[in-house]
DNA sequence: CTCAATAATTTCCTTCGTCAAGTATTGATT
DNA sequence: AATCAATACTTGACGAAGGAAATTATTGAG
């Protein structure tokens, strides 16, 4: 948080995070949240005034029912702090300049003609410097990649689409750039903004379905983020829901994916995407059908992680829900069918997401970094 | 800890855990595991040994290259402190004398005629002064339910196989009994017991599958047991695996406990459950098949677990593994094709667990509790 | 104008853990 | 044997963080 420190008192992160994450507080309300006395809460404020992260609201309305003091809540001042996230897929560069408070301000698309590692972060650096207007208030940098990554060394264990192979990503990126620069998976990036910023706010559990090419998962699990042991968690594409099913090119049998995924849906119905995605809405039978099933295939999907982990809201979204009228129904009917008593009650929200949200979950997790620090 | 401290010292707690499920450790050790300065530790053990809960073992071998004073390793003293475990199923009450190392130090079943409240409770009072040797030093009593079960309130919220429906367990227990208890449900108690006692000990994540009537499945995700927001967690019992499979008693279609639960092998076979594991060992192609296919849904879901949370261990157990032989093949080749890539190295102990083990896994929750207390 | 009610701050204090220096106990070297 | 290096443990001074309770601030109601 301030620059000098390495580590800050944990009652200034917790009420930055609060703040950012619920909006205004009164200083009694997030003693109580916090589980804080109102004396730490006062003297955690006062830097984060000083500093310039917050600023107090006049008081407005009253509360209780009788007289009193009226609150003064506490808000951050967004614009105190800017965050740059890209996310970097196989053909352009997705970036976006957001405050503190993980609004966008400016979005930035640039091609990429290659994959080779030294031409991307090239590229990088050039959209960073056309998306920075102020570089004393800029200093940090998000990356969101497919694939295997890991965050804590910012090493880029795998990534299919870009055939990278141990890239030493957050390093790299640091010396192209001048920024102090966090990389993440990119569904992880996704789910944690949403978690921060979107439907998941508060949620002490939380899901985040992706469906597109691949059919991805980011999980928040007693608030953390889940990581898994063996570099794999959320693979919600590859969970078997029809033993007689399609192979998979994972050499599972009726994965998700195999049905619901953007070639399967290529390959049942025998159309190009967007073919297919006409033709349903036209009412064709077989086209229909597809999606029927491809959508009964993700709610069985998404029952699964509700029966296993219990998320407290769960959020489907993703480039393929372009087609998001075709799916939504079906995937409701299979999540009812499947979810096991009281995990049907977990609310499900379907939605596109924009695209730049890949690009400000980049952001969102450099925000994370931020108030962590 | 101390029976006066209301809550102790967090570094007293951490000592004692690591030295619990980790064995004999010296003190350096100990800083290292934790964190902590060698000075902290050194506070928080002595007033451990002072109560009796730690004693140094004598200087073992050298650590290092050259010379240097010996370590003392510090260990628990078992017998300083003994817990009660009892699992309640609707014919008997299965219960456990256990010391601090969660040692079964005694064990004796009860049948139950009946499953009212007040006739349990009162039973449960007889067993426990059977088990109790030294009131002194037995002051917790651990309970394990299957069913929904609040481990904050101890309030059993519902219990299907002793239609118990919000009974207040804990209150009406600690009436009956005069110790202090813990309430948890039966497949979460045997989780935490194998994560601190058993092949879980150090994983950030494990998981524990249960096999019998139902299939079970208990999680321990970042560390910490999973919950579920809606009172529903571990359910990989209505994962559904085949779209096209028997319709579920849960209104869902081809649950993995529809077609691998026992009801569902003795429905596909034609035979009881005993006979079927009969024939199937005899070679009989029908039975065998009925087995397969049951071994194989297990090891979908499964799968499932490792592909949605990543675990760095699974264990399989339960009741129904008395029938083991005829399902770990199959459990792993539903497990192996359904793993998605690198969960398939998760590490999968196929065995079953001494029937005391469910009366040891409430003791554990106790354990727990105290240490954390 | 006073009082009740609520919010925020201040002061003092406890708790917990670190730091740095010292003590303890060993094997190796002279 | 005396010394030294290495490692384990202990001690005491200190500091950071947060809590309790009294104090101050700010409002509406009578």
């Amino acid at each position: 948080m301030l620059p000098e420190a390495e580590s800050v008192a944990p009652a200034m992160t917790a009420v930055l995070t609060a703040v950012l994450t619920e909006g205004p507080l009164s200083r009694v309300a997030l003693a109580r949240r916090l589980g804080l006395s109102q004396a730490a809460v006062t003297k955690a404020v006062r830097p984060l005034i000083e500093q310039g992260y917050l600023r107090e609201l006049a008081a407005t309305e009253r509360s209780g029912p009788g007289a009193g003091r009226p609150a003064s809540p506490l808000a951050i001042r967004a614009g105190r702090e800017f965050f740059v996230g890209v996310k970097i897929t196989a053909d352009e560069l997705i970036g976006v300049l957001c405050d503190l408070g993980a609004q966008v301000r400016k979005s930035i698309h640039r091609p990429l003609l290659g994959n080779d590692v030294d031409y991307v972060l090239t590229e990088l650096g050039h959209l960073v410097d056309d998306l920075i207007d102020d570089r004393t208030r800029t200093r940090r940098l998000g990356l969101a990649v497919s694939g295997d990554v890991d965050r804590a060394t910012g090493l880029v264990r795998y990534s299919p689409f870009l055939h990278w192979h141990d890239v030493p990503l957050r390093e790299r990126a640091e010396k192209a750039t001048g920024l102090t620069v966090t990389v993440e998976n990119d569904v992880k990036a996704l789910t944690i903004a949403e978690h921060w910023f979107g439907e998941g706010v508060g949620a002490e559990s939380f899901a985040l379905v992706t469906v597109g090419t691949g059919i991805g998962c980011g999980l928040v699990v007693n608030g953390r983020l889940v990581s898994g042991s063996h570099g794999v968690a959320g693979e919600i594409g590859h969970i078997g829901v029809d033993v007689n099913g399609p192979v998979c090119h994972c050499g599972g049998r009726g994965c998700v994916e195999a049905i619901a995924g953007t070639d399967a849906i290529v390959r049942r119905s025998g159309l190009n995407f967007d073919d297919a995605v006409a033709a349903a809405r036209a009412g064709d039978v077989r086209a229909g059908a597809v999606f029927a099933a491809a959508g009964e295939a993700i709610g069985c999907g998404i029952a699964a992680v509700a029966n296993l982990v219990g998320p407290a809201h769960i959020v489907v979204s993703g480039e393929g829900l372009a087609a998001y009228d075709l799916f939504e129904t079906h995937i409701r009917t299979g999540f009812e069918r499947q979810a096991f008593g009281a995990a049907a009650q977990c609310p499900l929200s379907v939605r596109p997401l924009p695209f730049e949200e890949w690009a400000r979950g980049a952001a969102t997790v450099s925000i994370q970094a931020f108030v962590a620090s």
